[in-house]
DNA sequence: CGCTTTTGACCGGCGC
DNA sequence: GCGCCGGTCAAAAGCG
């Protein structure tokens, strides 16, 4: 099995709950720690219930290649800390926008930066992970103290979902790039495909800021990959920077935690069936729910 | 039509 | 109390 090779420290009491309900305990949330390897391992279900690793595996090995043992990936986690004793908020508060009349009403407090749960990746440029969840850019902002912006993603599988993500380059390291995972879990299961590709900009001209501090991460889900032609795929990583970054890698598309070759993507999707894929993941998602 | 990214404005936490 | 700065909103525009 393909693990996911990173680190996660979840402060605060949320893990707990997701750890009780598998269906949210995928992405960085829910996952053990191995501390034996530094691993990040599948959820424990996982690790007692072999089967469903195996299928798990069977319906993900189209998009994953050949486990390289020498392959070296050097993701860094660190953990903010988080005060033991703090509240998960049962919603975000709501940003209150200027409604006369509104004012002297309850007023959700926003948590203090150090109060949220904050899952910190540190990953180079060729090893950016992607995950299932969809996530919708909803801002970017410029950091104090560095070069480049800090982009704001949100979670687009459910309305709902409080699930966020930053992602930012390192000052210090512009192959570095920091991935941080805030809110809560996700409160859904998988998407079962990625919403349209509709609205992206991956045709549109750079902007001289954008080639200097591209869209630091998408996400490129096996489904997404299927919708998307080869060629989208390498304007994606144009978009990333990283033909710039990685010179003739740049042909190659982002998978999580894996790169494939034109021709093997090709292959891959000729040999993928979405329906079958789908149902096999539905099934097997009602087997982890049962379990 | 429904989705996306972009981007300027706004809100509020926090340090001084 | 004030100002800085990070995080979010929401309008606009583009894409399939």
């Amino acid at each position: 099995m393909e693990k996911w090779d990173l680190q996660a420290v979840v402060g605060g009491s949320s893990n707990d709950d997701a750890m009780e309900n598998p269906e949210f305990s995928f992405g960085p949330w829910g996952f053990q720690q191995d501390e034996e390897d530094h691993l990040m391992s599948f959820p424990e279900i996982f690790e007692t219930n072999p089967k469903v690793e195996d299928e798990l595996e069977e319906l993900y090995k189209p998009f994953y290649p050949h486990l390289n043992p020498y392959s070296t990936q050097t993701i860094i986690t660190t953990s903010l800390p988080v005060p033991p004793d703090v509240d998960e908020p049962a919603e975000k508060p709501k940003r209150q926008q200027s409604f006369p009349g509104n004012k002297d009403s309850a007023k959700p407090k926003r948590l203090r930066k150090n109060q949220q749960n904050r899952v910190v990746q540190h990953v180079t440029a060729d090893e950016l992970p992607s995950d299932v969840w969809a996530w919708r850019k909803y801002g970017q902002k410029p950091i104090k103290g560095s070069p480049f912006p800090r982009s704001y993603y949100r979670c687009s599988s459910s309305k709902g979902c409080l699930a966020r993500k930053q992602v930012e380059r390192s000052c210090s390291d512009p192959q570095v790039f920091i991935i941080t995972y805030t809110g809560s879990e996700h409160c859904h299961g998988h998407p079962t495909r990625r919403s349209s590709l509709a609205g992206s900009t991956r045709n549109k001209s750079l902007t001289a800021a954008s080639k200097n501090e591209p869209h630091a991460d998408t996400v490129v889900s096996p489904m997404a990959i299927k919708e998307e032609s080869v060629e989208q795929g390498r304007v994606k990583l144009e978009e990333l920077g990283m033909d710039e970054l990685d010179g003739e890698e740049g042909a190659k598309i982002l998978t999580p935690d894996v790169m494939f070759s034109d021709d093997e993507l090709v292959q891959r999707l000729e040999s993928f069936d979405e329906g079958v894929f789908l149902e096999q993941f539905q099934d097997l998602s009602h087997e982890i729910w049962c379990l």
